[in-house]
DNA sequence: GTTGGTGCAAAGTGTTTGCACTCTG
DNA sequence: CAGAGTGCAAACACTTTGCACCAAC
């Protein structure tokens, strides 16, 4: 399902081994890698590869538009494909399963705040965190009493 | 305008003047403070205080719910007082301004998407980039053409 | 052949922690 | 006067960079 000699590439850069495997990971990805899951999948197709040349890769791609990069409550970056789609993220507290979501809401709300704050807007990013279905029941009480 | 006996406090816990300070510092400011931005605040009323203080305190003050840990698009975390009202962001990529703002789309996204996801949303952020009235004459061309 | 890309190790940045001392309660 | 809180320095996790070698063009 996922060879070395993939179609992915990059215009106008060197198209190296390392750089055609991490990008077909990327896009084949179900999404929102950080940098050491993409390393860990990239060596067991090319074991020699260096998670410098992942970092480097993922600035590329990033500088590119060819992947985006969030940063959710953690303290590392994860990068997913640039999607068709523009859509968010809905995080789960309990299991840390993050779920993408449309709302055509998202893009009134944008033209409502540009309009009011003269603004010119290239980016909308929403992000709700809560609890799913299955982790609901057991979620922690202090979520309500903050002391 | 800012005195270390001036009245902040943390119920429950040590009242040390560095804690006062600190908490004093963040609920006067016009928020999203960073750690060192504090820490440089801090030192102006008590110079021998330490960075780990600062960090020990934040994550204090972040756990009884008295200020909110944001991430922006940089490398840092930024600190803000917990908001009466319920507000997000607007960054300037120009200047990096950070305005906030309100809309009550966004509660009525929440509510949307907490029903048809089934979740229990505990909260919701939306955080836009663009060019404000001033820097949106000079933005850069590749914000369009992403080659 | 150039020179952009790589692997490695070393450095950098923001944050956390172990320890002995200090000061609040 | 006990132990929470502090300053300091060392450790930490994630990311970037200098350098010598390699391989794509």
């Amino acid at each position: 399902m996922l060879s070395k000699s993939d179609s992915g590439n990059v215009v106008g850069k060197r198209n190296t081994n390392q750089r055609r495997l991490l990008l077909n990971i990327i896009t084949k990805s179900a999404g929102h890698l950080d940098a050491d899951e993409l390393y860990r999948l990239a060596r067991a197709y090319e074991p020699s590869i260096s998670l410098s040349t992942v970092y480097r890769n993922l600035k590329l791609f990033k500088k590119l538009g060819m992947v985006e990069e969030r940063h959710f409550a953690e303290e590392h970056h994860h990068y997913e494909p640039k999607a068709m789609t523009k859509h968010h993220h809905l995080i789960c507290l309990g299991c840390g399963e993050v779920i993408e979501f449309v709302s055509p809401l998202a893009e009134k709300m944008k033209q409502q705040i540009a309009a009011k704050k003269d603004f010119v807007i290239t980016d909308t990013e929403v992000r709700m965190k809560g609890y799913c279905a299955r982790c609901k029941t057991n979620m922690p009480s202090e979520e309500k009493c903050i002391a």
